[in-house]
DNA sequence: CACAACGATGTTTACGTAAACATAGGCGGT
DNA sequence: ACCGCCTATGTTTACGTAAACATCGTTGTG
């Protein structure tokens, strides 16, 4: 800068108005030192911008994995809110769902250039490790328990559980199936609550769980168990990739999708449209989610305090060709 | 840490010199300054860091999009081996793949913390925009065409084309088609390449080539257009999401696969193992293409030159259930 | 025992920027 | 014409840290 300065003839503080836009500088001094910017390929040091302000300008997200859809479509909806106000994303993996794991994620954080925190936490495991996080620091949780003390986003995996099995059971079936996902996934968790609350409000009986880890091939394995089933005329799976792998389990073992078995999803999946039969599932709106954290996150670094609490994003039914009428009995 | 020294009764200095594990430090001084800093809750300034050190220990990613699984995937391992190297990921997402919009991105990078850049360039935009690029600052690029300029880092797309191709081939099949994805991808246009290449090297004949948009939905639709070709009994579809699509099609068209058709795929996605049938495919190995950016990155960082050229990141053909010898001539 | 050498700690300074304050012209109003 | 205020610009200072240098006490050695 001072070397702009200098070329430019002015004093340093001119080109820090320029450099920032603030007025009360002469049209001809602006122009001035902006040529001399040109010239010297002068970028302002974001580092002493930062030190004099305060503020990064910089949001840190926490995450276990970007395998699955539904993270990089937060995190994608996180970057492109974040982005539109002018603040940039600090990516924080942690690579192991290990409580030693998380804890070292937020140490690492405390040092990290961020003003204020996303944590993207699918499985149980943040409540051990809250005790590192920074007390006061602006933080914002996806998608756990945390409600109660820090302010969470989530899709509501209540309302689209409850919409999954609603829509079963009003096409006629005497009860709904379900595959769960892991237990240590709050979604998983919840889903499956959902389905069982609504089965038992409807007065019908709850079959057994069954239970995958999200994947289309414990889907599969599951749907080969369900071929043991007679009864079964329903299956809510807790997401698309596990209903691909049951409905191809169901196509091999002779049961045709939708006429003797309909299968619900959970995700809508760009891909559930193309599978066969094209796969009514619920939709989750990510991006949304990803928008109110960072909402939510810089509410937090203007106004100071932090209010737990739990904003839901609405999900909604999808019907497409997997779902129909139980098959008359004979 | 003026308060933490205070507290401590020493010099600011020493409290640098714990709070950075430096040497010559008695052991009973080092323990009164962390009891100090516990008690204040003192973390250290990243930004007045930054400025003394001139690196901020981040690189930064330009990407377009997390919604395709090689991206969220690559990105996984950029900040998986960032991480492991002590540096931190700066996320620049560029909402449209517009010039403007790229232009932009370079520009708001120039202020950004970074001390590196990795681009994810999966379509033909670079060339317009790296203009824009601040002039020396390490640079390494995904899939694109800048091997000349910058260094470049790939899946081994024309090997792996390769592969897919003479493995259809060396089932007996006379000639081969192939789905490609949409022309503004590098990726599709150098697997398309060594479709045809290959093809032309075993003398054989090279079918029209059908267009998709890399969606399951788009590959349903060249399935559909390949059920009146009757000729068809091999297909190398440039992804396995269109190859999903494109399998379904097939299947309701009752072309089984793969007695009828041979499928091959591209990516080796966790789900295709569970597609119907289990899908062949070509896997790339995302993960590692990730290390090797970062890897590249900083080897500029540290030794100030960069080195064009090509880094091919092998692939590997994964022998499932979706491909067989040609049906016989009746 | 004296002195050198070294280890532990303190003091000064600089990193690049921008807010706060200072200065110096110019312009309008009476 | 003079005063005061406002505008354009310059000067000082502080942000939090750590390198470089300075100081002081201690220990080992001839």
């Amino acid at each position: 800068m001072a070397d702009v300065a200098k070329r430019a003839g002015v004093s340093s503080q001119t080109v820090s108005r320029v450099s920032n836009g603030h007025p009360g500088v002469i049209p001809a001094t602006r122009e001035v030192v902006q040529a001399a910017m040109r010239e010297l390929g002068y970028r302002p040091n974001s580092a002493a911008r930062a030190l004099k302000w305060g503020s990064f300008r910089t949001i840190g997200v926490i995450l276990f994995s970007l395998a699955n859809v539904g993270n990089s479509k937060t995190l994608e909806g996180i970057a492109a809110e974040a982005t539109a106000r002018g603040y940039g994303i600090t990516l924080i993996p942690v690579a192991m769902p290990t409580e030693a794991a998380v804890i070292g994620a937020f140490g690492r954080l405390e040092e990290l250039a961020v003003d204020a925190v996303i944590v993207i936490m699918e499985i149980h495991l943040l409540d051990a490790a809250t005790v590192g996080l920074p007390p006061g620091a602006p933080v914002v949780v996806v998608d756990s328990n945390a409600g109660d003390r820090y302010p969470v986003v989530d899709t509501d995996q209540s309302r689209g559980g409850q919409l999954a099995v609603e829509h079963l059971l009003s096409l006629g079936h005497e009860t709904v199936w379900h595959v769960a996902g892991p237990e240590e996934s709050f979604a998983s968790e919840r889903r499956l609550a959902a389905w069982r609350e609504t089965l038992t409000a409807a007065g019908k009986d709850v079959p057994r769980v069954l239970r995958g880890d999200w994947s289309a091939e414990s889907g599969y394995a599951a749907g080969k168990e369900l071929l043991a089933e007679e009864s079964v005329t329903a299956v809510f799976v807790a997401n698309d990739q596990m209903a691909l792998g049951l409905m191809n389990a169901l196509h091999e073992g002779g049961r045709r999708v939708p006429e003797d078995v309909s299968v619900v999803g959970f995700d809508d999946l760009p891909d559930s449209a193309a599978y066969l039969p094209p796969l009514t599932t619920i939709h989750q709106d990510f991006a949304e989610v990803g928008r109110l954290c960072v909402e939510g996150a810089l509410d937090q670094v203007d106004n100071g305090a932090s209010q737990p609490g739990v904003t839901l994003v609405p999900t909604r039914l999808v019907v497409r060709a997997s779902t129909g009428s139980p098959p008359r009995r004979d």
